[in-house]
DNA sequence: ATTATCTATAGATCTATAGATAATGC
DNA sequence: ATTATCTATAGATCTATAGATAATGC
């Protein structure tokens, strides 16, 4: 059995290179450095995790997963169709704003290193399917109620993902651009939040 | 005068270097490649643009400037409301798809390299906002004969710009995903490009 | 003369590994 | 014995520049 403390050197390695990938990107992190965040020598780094790249995948396969299905969450039952949609809106929203920079990183390796854009799609292809199948369902029931228009589920859930995700995208740019403090970006963000919400309620009016 | 032939290397180097950038990303391109594919020495690169740095900064400025101002051209007059939004996001899809691989490269940049943000957004900022307001105008004037709902311009310009610039900044992973050709996929990407006009038109019913 | 191009190289990385030493578990 | 950690280094970059040579414009 490996003693506890060298499971957190190896958990230390961890962090320190998921911080410093998230904030500068794979190729602009060094070892080096993450060895230096982590409090240890760059050799170790290769001991726990033998290449950089093995080190990239460990660590954003889940997080990848986590990061598609988020939006396909399973909602609970017996609340309004329209509550229900506020609330994946709301949650799928707040998941991005605990992984600010994540969806800059993961589009841009997955565009720009074709190897591991295929590691990382084989093990997201079996994402639930089944639920944009119910919620399918769901707003074909509500259409046939008069409550909202004829609604294909990908549409939506594509218009909902495209824009919580470039709310974060566009952040560092829109940051520069209007002088914000942290707080007051915050609360542009809430803003956004609600404005997304209103934005894709309206588009399903009958 | 410079020769004709040097202008010619020169060009050559800078189309080598927007080509390896758009593919590959900033720090993933050496001088060297820049130079290979230019058909020159590497050491020509640094005559003629200095540093790595600011060849990267010739290149992306205007194309930022592109990027983001082609969503606030100034539309034809005596065309219908409705008609004019069309055209809108059209030609903004059409740029993008003119220019598929530029969003992820400047996001990334941007939120990657805080110095390069800065001197980047320096020159965006100065953008025709007063078209902003035109367009509010006119969402204004629809809204009062009954003709849409109340919108306010920006929330509107961002749903557009989200779901245009989303449609092929996901692209690499959906190719991935659905296995098109690239034939497919262009049919893909024109179906997108419907789906986002349609589903922000619904958005804008009374 | 000036500009363009090349060769060669300094100096700074950076990744990965070999091999020594220290710490731990049995 | 095994696992964790360190030092040292090979070998491969990569950027930027110095200095030589070739091409061009006057």
């Amino acid at each position: 059995m490996p003693p506890i403390k060298s499971i957190s050197t190896e958990q230390a390695i961890l962090e320190a290179a998921e911080k410093l990938f998230l904030d500068k990107g794979y190729a602009k992190t060094s070892t080096t450095e993450i060895a230096r965040l982590a409090g240890c020598n760059q050799a170790l780094v290769h001991y726990y995790y033998r290449s950089k790249d093995n080190l990239f995948r460990v660590i954003f396969e889940n997080k990848v997963k986590m990061f598609v299905s988020s939006l396909l969450q399973i909602s609970e039952d017996g609340i309004p169709f329209e509550e229900k949609l506020k609330r994946r809106i709301s949650s799928h929203f707040d998941m991005l704003k605990a992984n600010k920079k994540l969806p800059i990183l993961l589009f841009n390796e997955v565009s720009t290193n074709a190897e591991l854009a295929q590691k990382l799609i084989e093990n997201v292809v079996h994402l639930p399917l089944s639920i944009v199948a119910q919620i399918q369902l769901e707003l074909d029931d509500e259409f046939e109620q008069g409550r909202l228009c004829k609604t294909d589920a990908k549409s939506l859930l594509y218009a909902i993902f495209s824009m919580n995700v470039m709310a974060f995208m566009s952040a560092p740019i829109l940051k520069l651009v209007v002088h914000a403090t942290d707080e007051q970006f915050d609360r542009l963000l809430e803003k956004r939040k609600a404005e997304n919400i209103t934005f894709i309620l309206k588009s399903l009016k009958p």
